[in-house]
Parts: C-alpha cells; structure tokens; sequence
DNA sequence: CCTATCTCTGTACGGTGTGCAATGTTATGC
DNA sequence: GCATAACATTGCACACCGTACAGAGATAGG
C-alpha cells in the first residue's frame, strides 16, 4: 500500500494529470503528445515516463468518457426498462457532446473498470427483471451493442451541427422515387434516425425482444 | 454522357486505380497518401488531382468495403428474418476479415449508393414483414446500428486474433465474484460475447422486437 | 501558331510519434 | 559523508505524415 521509496528524482507529474490536460485539449480526437506535453510545459518525452505511448492515453481517456454517465442510473427502485433507457441515454449524450469520444472507443477493447461495473449492473437489471443468467448477459451484450453503436453513427452524421440541423438538412434531400421508391416514402422518417427519439424507439424495441422471447 | 474534351495532358490514373491500391495497402487502416503514390509509381501531390483529400480516399474505401457484402442476400424467397440474418452476418464477416474497416465506417456519414440500397432493401423487408412505413424505417436503422455497433466492438476486440483466441483468453481472465458476483456468474457467456452466435442471437432478438409491437 | 488549361513534379512547411544518449537529481548502502 | 545505482527529464534526431505552391510540360481550341 504505502508507496515504496526509490532513487532518482520526484516525478514532476501523475498519469492522472496528463489525462486531465488530454480531456481537456480534446476536440473531436485526442490530442497530440506534444501538445498535451505543452500545455504540461513539459518536453514530449517526459510523457513516456508515465505511459508507454499514445494508445495508452486513448484508452485513459475512453474510461473518463466512459465515467461521464452516472453508473447510478442502472440501479435504484424506478422500473427496470427505466433505469435502462435513463443510464443508455446518460451515455448517448456524453458520447455525443464530445465529439469524437465515440470513435475512440473503438480503437482498443473496452475494459477499463467503469464498464466492468456496468456491466455488472446492467447484469443485475436483467437477471432481476426474471431472465437467466445466460440470457442476461446476452441481453446486456445487446443494450452495450445498441447504445455506442448508434451514438458512433449519430456522432459521425452529427460532425459540426445539431440534432436539428441534421434533421432538416436530410429532409431537404431530395430522394428519387423510380430509384430508392420505400426510402423516399419513409423519408421524413429516416431523417429522424439520429434523434434521441429514435434512439429510445429502439432501445425499447430491443428490451422487447430481450423479455420477449423467455 | 461522352466526357467532355479539354485541353490540358492526358490523366495518367483514374479514382478508381488510387482506390484499389489503397484497398490493396489497406491494413487495419487506411493507407498513406504517400504509401498509394509510390505504389502508383507516382508523387503523392499527384493524388489531389483526383481527389480532395485523405478523407475522401478513405470515403471511397468505406464504399468498397460496404459493397463487399452482397446486398441482393436481402431479396429472394427465403423468410424473411433469415434473408436479415444472412446479409448481416455477410456485412459482418467482411468487416471482421479487414481489421480497421469498421472503424473507418464511423470517420464520416455513410451516405453511399450502396448503403442506400441496402436502406431500401431492408425497408421492404420489413415492410414484407407486415409493419407500417415508419414502423419498418425504424426497425431498418435498429438493425444497422446492430450490426455496424456489434462488428466495431467485435473489431476492437479482435485485434490479431482469432474469435477462439478471444475467447479463450477471455475464460482465463479470473473475475473477482466478491466485486462483480454476476459477472463473474455470466463469465462463460460473455466470454462469448463477441462470436458470431452471439451476434446472431441478438439480432434474431432484436428481430423480435420490431415484429412483436406490432 | 498562340493561348488557355490541365497534369504532374520539386520543393517545402509544419506537424506527428518516439528512440537514444546525455544531464542532473535522488535515496540507499557503505 | 560519500559513492553508487536508479531514476526523471531533456535535446536531438529520425522517419514519417498531409498538403500548399509554383513551375514545367503536354494538350486542345481558336
């Protein structure tokens, strides 16, 4: 427990700090090394004392991002499906306010212990709303699945307007009728694919399936 | 139709070319502007001529990839839910075989010709399938989410080996069941979180959904 | 033939991650 | 108290990257 003493001189930093600065510089990727490193007023390789290279610090920072949504939202006494839907749309909007957070999700497997405990809960949601075990962490694969998976979509359709804007700019495509003729009629509805409305619409149509099938 | 003639020296390449050596370089992720050119015998500013950027070489690529699914698995006689399954397993197989493809996915919008008539097809799927318009587009983008979001995290998980290797990796990590009982539980299921079992299940359960609120 | 237009190249700029040897600091064993 | 070994930090360098810009050469239309 208590730190063990070592020669050479103090560190000047701790990896938490320069995760910090990173989250901080972070704008639609993760920074660069050098300029974490400046705004540390610090020389690049500095950094290498306290994490092995970039990727490391891309996975720090998933777990910040990842720590942004309230894991206390998958438990308490409200209905299952409502616990759900609050943590899965706590996330969603985590995910899309800094953009590029998606993204970077997948660049290494999830692993870091904030989703281990989301896990765990969502775990418990399902087996408490009469599932098996098998079938809970199956259902849970699913509900992780479909909530980074759309918030990656919407993230990538989003790059630089609102939710509204993307609805009315697609509503302004004009789709061909003879070409595309089922797209074209349910186009104001595609239009809304990216809006949280949406989103909702099919988690809940996922937790159907998942309770549905027992 | 026939291209219009101008002055000014003949092209010595076409997009077309400078996509196929990028999908050829291709790596888990896209290629150098440099790497392309010099495989092209050519110097890199040469690739502008034909496209704006790095982004748009990586657009191209999105499409490719994209394309390598066959889309016409989503039409023929078979029921329905299994002309899904096998489109989505297709998609999914090619993105697993390029490490890297699904992540590039999430770069931009995907707003290719193939995607759109993969839109299409899905919405008359569904619309087969007895829902309404809206009901149907909604259950068109559910489905791409599933399998976009699934084959990503799969990917990032992946990473150099095999799914048994993953799975069989994943078996020996030892979850401490005094933090996380149900996980630990659930081991061996979410050990399998990321086979293509798994994938199917989900789809075939998320496939339930859309069809059962009806 | 002249000229406008186009492709391709040479060169260059400012950026990236990171390896390596040197510099200087620190705690420990004598 | 001092030598020593371990350590943090730095300067420098390398090999890349995307791409801007000006110029050279090729080509078509007038």
């Amino acid at each position: 427990m208590e730190e063990k003493t070592r020669p050479g001189p103090k560190r000047s930093l701790t990896a938490e700090q320069i995760v910090d600065v990173a989250l901080e510089l972070f704008d639609g990727e993760a920074p660069s090394i050098r300029g974490v490193a400046a705004k540390l007023g610090v020389r690049p390789n500095t950094l290498y004392t306290y994490l092995p290279d970039r990727a490391a610090m891309e996975r720090a920072l998933v777990d910040r991002f990842l720590a942004m949504a309230d894991p206390d939202l998958l438990i308490g006494r409200r209905v299952w499906r409502r616990r759900v839907e609050d943590y899965a749309c706590a996330l969603r909007s985590v995910l899309l306010r800094h953009r590029g957070a998606a993204a970077l999700l997948h660049t290494a497997p999830i692993d870091g212990q904030t989703a281990a405990l989301v896990g765990e809960r969502l775990l418990a949601v399902f087996t408490s709303a009469g599932l098996s075990t098998a079938d809970a962490a199956r259902s849970t694969y699913a509900v992780i699945v479909h909530v980074l998976g759309s918030a990656t979509l919407t993230a990538a359709d989003l790059r630089g307007g609102t939710e509204a804007d993307i609805v009315a700019a697609r509503l302004e495509v004009a789709i061909d009728p003879g070409f595309l003729p089922l797209t074209a009629a349910a186009w104001p509805v595609v239009a809304t694919w990216n809006t949280e409305e949406q989103f909702r619409w099919s988690l809940r149509t996922l937790l159907n399936g998942c309770v549905g099938g027992a």
